[in-house]
DNA sequence: CCGGGTTGTATTAACGTTCGCCCTGAGACA
DNA sequence: TGTCTCAGGGCGAACGTTAATACAACCCGG
């Protein structure tokens, strides 16, 4: 048996029909008789035959399969979107081509790149840099279509995500709403070019008219639980006064409040702490986590809608479409009224 | 512009020089002069050209692609594998189709056909049930390059994992030789086929001379953190007493320590927890893990290793080779010497 | 008994590559 | 001048499939 299996060929060899009548019966043509599509069939069984996808790919000109790229896999809600992802395409009947960009713009162009020569019907795309997409945008202006998982507006390319300026505007909002007026930010997004939650909690303190405390402004070396701890150790030794922290992932405000068990720091009584996106690790913490929520299934759900919608349309793309979900805000234990804050009159 | 881009016959016609010297020039063929090859380059650039990886796996019958089969993404342990293996391929040139099985045979069938009806050059696979495994045994036969990520000895498949009986049997072992008589298991696997590290727990048992408990032995019905939660509720109601529990995973056991806060257990004082994997959960939970941990980065080296070497051999499989990784306990600061214990001579 | 449909099957040409082989022209050499 | 070599390049087939078309046999009505 040649390698990578039957071929049309071997069925029609072991039949005597033609390899043509050997596809259109697999197929349930309805020009084959009943006979013999049952013999065919069973040949095919016999020989353990598996259509070519491949070959199948090279004549229709679509492969059904859809790029799906991510940063990196550090951060459970990304694995979430492409678990729910994969489960909502293999649903259709496509299969997922998965690459991680590893924080990289680079390996980000490089890996759309590997897509876009496998013929990838479409590509879901969680960008490094949410403010340089021109070589996504060059994609779709080619008329492939790409959705991304982060709304940017006005970059002219589809977008499902929630709304990360509003999340991040609830979250200080609270701790706003509750008294604390030095509000520490452990944000990775914003030198990496991603402002919206950075964009949110400005927006936040204008909102109430307090000012921002730039000294409160501290950028970890990256987005997981780890760098949460050594972010947060940086900013205690800093020396300057705060009451919460509003970190930008549930993973590094998990990694602050295990700084502050260490350091007999008492969450929420000393210090409130707020994650965002509400994954089960916050949900289950030993204090369970004040972070912002919104729906994942829901959010992979109208992307990959999305996407397989752009692909059917055959004759040019449809004018972009960003699709925004509006987060909730869950207090739970983590967060508290500051301590120094006098009763509200 | 043809909707997939341009064709070799494309940058031809622009240069003048035929198909077959255009892939010739563009892939550095010696045969073709500096000049004619930067002119072909430019040509090719200028049409946004990109080889076609169906047509070209078509012909040299190998795609360049491997599958990636996991059972789910909860575990963040399964995600650091997921990211681990993608970059090594990439690495390699290779590409990484991506399917969960959702904890279903079937689903785990289907996805292994997809990937081979693509043809694969070869897959990594996760099991659902590790004793069940003839569907892939068959590919294996059939000269398809097959790895499990678990190590199931005597299966005739080529593994690579981290050894879970010792490794059940050294989290186990810890907890007796602390003084702990009555050891809770919270297992997710046996129940499904997959006895090792009950197997493990048994055998450290024995090799202390300890019963074990049937009634400390619990199903959870997943293996999240909100599963491990409430298997400890399931557990604590049951009445029977414990000083100890091990938890086949860290979310299961960051699910019980949550559980414990809330009911005013304190660990490890009044229980000991131990889990497994050692993730960055657990590592920086408020009451640091206790937990088995072993090299990720090391397993997922060498099955991708091992499964590009069977790719390599183009004249049948060599015969299957099993590596098990030993893994090491890491005491923290959720398991003490059990409360009631007297100390040891 | 012939034209026209219907039924079942075969033939041919794609899809975009790569590979093996052949062709042409120019220079070297006897 | 005739032959050989070699550089530069083209032609055709193949990979496994599908789609369009062709063909052969049969049936039916007139």
């Amino acid at each position: 048996m040649p390698k990578s299996g039957a071929r049309l060929k071997d069925v029609a060899e072991l039949t005597g029909f033609s390899v043509n009548t050997v596809s259109l019966a697999l197929r349930d043509s309805p020009r084959i008789p009943d006979e013999t599509r049952d013999r065919i069939k069973s040949a095919a069984e016999q020989l353990n035959y598996l259509p070519n996808q491949v070959a199948k790919s090279l004549v229709s000109r679509e492969t059904r399969a859809i790029g799906l790229i991510l940063t990196d896999m550090q951060n459970p809600i990304l694995t979430n979107v492409a678990q729910s992802v994969e489960r909502k395409l293999a649903a259709r009947g496509y299969t997922t081509l998965f690459a991680t960009s590893n924080n990289n713009q680079e390996e980000e162009v490089r890996m759309i790149d590997t897509f876009r020569a496998r013929r990838a019907d479409g590509m879901l795309i969680f960008p490094f840099r949410h403010g340089d997409l021109d070589h996504i945008r060059r994609l779709r202006n080619h008329n492939y279509p790409v959705v991304l998982l982060v709304g940017e507006q006005g970059a002219g390319i589809d977008a499902v995500s929630m709304d990360e300026r509003a999340g991040a505007s609830k979250a200080t909002g609270h701790l706003l709403a509750t008294g604390h007026r030095r509000i520490a930010l452990i944000d990775g997004g914003s030198s990496l070019g991603n402002p919206e939650k950075m964009d949110g909690y400005r927006a936040a303190h204008r909102a109430a008219g307090v000012a921002v405390c730039d000294e409160l402004l501290i950028n970890p070396t990256g987005h997981s639980v780890e760098t949460g701890y050594w972010a947060m150790d940086l900013l205690v030794k800093s020396g300057h006064d705060f009451t919460a922290v509003f970190a930008t992932n549930d993973s590094l405000a998990l990694g602050i409040i295990r700084y502050c068990k260490k350091h007999a720091i008492r969450v929420p009584e000393d210090l409130s702490v707020v994650g965002f996106d509400n994954t089960e690790f916050g949900a289950f913490a030993e204090t369970a986590l004040t972070t912002v929520s919104y729906d994942v299934e829901r959010i992979t759900s109208l992307a990959v809608d999305r996407v397989l919608d752009l692909i059917a349309h055959k004759t040019g793309l449809p004018d972009p479409r960003i699709i925004q979900l509006e987060p909730d805000l869950l207090v739970r234990e983590s967060s508290a009224r500051a301590a120094s804050a006098k009763e509200l009159p």
